[in-house]
DNA sequence: CTCCATTCATTGGTGCGACCAACATTAACA
DNA sequence: TGTTAATGTTGGTCGCACCAATGAATGGAG
């Protein structure tokens, strides 16, 4: 389960690496959990979400614009297609790419997908006054900024 | 590989799940990175760690003090106990236990992890003032005091 | 003191997320 | 044209978290 409690290494209770990884992994499981009660898991949020956000796409880009490896996208769009959420048809102008299109259903999903997130937002930073939910984002966006142009 | 730029559905990019995934995602990184390179995981340097802490303890309270899965703490120690940085004995008061006990080796190994995990808290944090820090870490801990309650 | 519930170590699974290597096909470019 | 690069796909690996079941051993309730 992992709790901060008693059953936290001392010399860890205090480093960043260890409090984000906890958080992590709660909100991690509170994702899980509501997602898997959808019928969904991460990726497919997020593919969905990209696909809503920039339209029918090739899975290279998809997973350029996810940041999901391009195997695991296959995968995943196997898994949404399945559930006719995605449609997959052949790129006339390249013949290797296939286009990605969000269907009317894929639609539906996508926006009780995103009541359960939000949802799972609300719990999540349950024990933070508005303003120290702004810094708390404000610092993480700083962070993941930082590390994402290192590279 | 996974960064906040181009590659981040625009209604995940201020959703805090999210951010604390990312970072989480590049802590883990570095984490498993640098741990690899010395040999170790996240799961052998919790179990040092609490022996350290607690002294030499049965498997099941190792369990506890570390928020490990029992069988998988089972795992773990075969791999530290191979490499001679941890004795399992039975526990002559409790046939059913064993005792657990971190060796001179197991001791030096820990330290070093612990030097690996400090320069991967700087460098996770490096775009934050100590202030800031400060801030974070708190914030982080009353989110993961908050949950470890509730459960 | 006996029976029952609990604890313990262990085995063997599951699922998710993040990666990597290799391959055939197709495009782009030098 | 010949080579380099991109694309979709298959088939792995690893780490972390978690669950169910089992046999051995213990402790507590009656």
């Amino acid at each position: 389960m992992m709790t901060a409690d008693a059953r936290t290494p001392e010399r860890l209770r205090h480093a960043p690496s260890w409090l984000i990884n906890l958080v992590s992994a709660h909100s991690h499981r509170l994702v899980a959990a509501r997602f898997a009660a959808a019928g969904a898991r991460g990726y497919h949020f997020r593919l969905l979400a990209a696909l809503d956000e920039h339209g029918p796409s090739s899975q290279a880009a998809l997973g350029r614009n996810t940041g999901i490896d391009r195997s695991d996208v296959v995968a995943a769009l196997n898994e949404l297609a399945a559930k006719g959420l995605v449609e997959r048809s052949p790129d006339p102008s390249d013949r290797r790419r296939n286009i990605v299109t969000l269907t009317a259903d894929g639609s539906r999903h996508l926006s009780e997908l995103e009541k359960v997130l939000a949802g799972i937002q609300d719990e999540l930073l349950a024990p933070l006054s508005p303003e120290e939910r702004e810094q708390l984002i404000g610092l993480l966006t700083r962070l993941a900024d930082h590390h994402a142009k290192a590279r």
